[in-house]
DNA sequence: GACTGATCGTCAGTGATGCTGACAATCAGC
DNA sequence: GCTGATTGTCAGCATCACTGACGATCAGTC
């Protein structure tokens, strides 16, 4: 080393793509839950409602695979939204292991509101860089993300 | 809606930015955090190594604030580094309140040492997209950060 | 020089998150 | 009708990063 580290002497954070990707998200979800907090239901919870809305009804542990989280996780998300009279959990006729799942007309009319909210909330994060940047954005993400 | 949400009627989370940094952020932490764990640290622990690595000896709440987290969860982080050898605390002769925190010799070692596997795991999450596709991931990622 | 307000590091406590492990009920294959 | 796997539930635990309080110290003011 001749000299020490030249260009960005201060090793900035915003070098490492991990803080990068981990502030990003963390920022984008905090947008996100404001909007979503005049509707009762956080970031975490429209993603479920997004999920249902746009499927025949299916089970918890259908939709916690889709969600990427735990079907221990779900449990307790489900409950918020059951007790919030969003969700309704009866069991599944063809298979009682099961609960089927399912918006009620309120829950419905929750997750059209929020899905609103949470598209003007994306918007606004997303409102310093070009519509063509936030293609390449999305792009680029789901390829890393699905490997 | 004339039809019910034709192309993808399946909500794919990927389709939901938050999701996809998330998960992005996630993968990647994993990925790191396997990477670094000969070097008996994390990519938490990392962050502050590499701060540390490039500049003088400053203040934890220096160090905090550039990395973005609170000074209390520095008191811990740093409590375990010193623990291990990696940094030193001393109280600054030129303002008692603060510590100055160094790396130590074995401290700078296991910095280079985990800049290379860091960089590593970096490149092979990065694997599936092109050099183009970083830079421009980069930049946008950055320019959300800083609003 | 002594008082006041702010700063830094520390610690205890808290809340959110999401896991593991165990359990009962149920199903599918033989 | 057994056996093993699946689903939902719950308790417990680990991690993370915060708030609030405290003592020590500093800077500015009188």
């Amino acid at each position: 080393m001749i000299v020490s580290t030249p260009p960005s002497a201060t090793a900035d954070p915003h070098d490492v793509l991990g803080y990068l990707l981990k502030h990003a998200a963390l920022q984008l979800t905090a947008l996100i839950d404001a909007a979503l907090e005049p509707f009762d239901i956080d970031s975490k919870d429209f993603g479920a409602l997004r999920v249902l809305a746009h499927r025949e009804p299916t089970s918890q542990l259908e939709v916690a695979k889709t969600l990427g989280i735990d079907r221990t996780t779900m449990v307790a998300l489900l409950d918020v939204l059951e007790r919030k009279g969003i969700v309704t959990r009866r069991p599944d006729p063809a298979d009682r292991r099961r609960n089927v799942v399912e918006l009620t007309a309120h829950g419905f009319k929750t997750y059209e509101d929020a899905e609103a909210a949470h598209g003007r909330a994306e918007s606004e994060f997303l409102g310093a860089i070009s519509p063509g940047a936030v293609d390449q954005l999305r792009r680029t993400l789901r390829t890393l993300v699905e490997h």
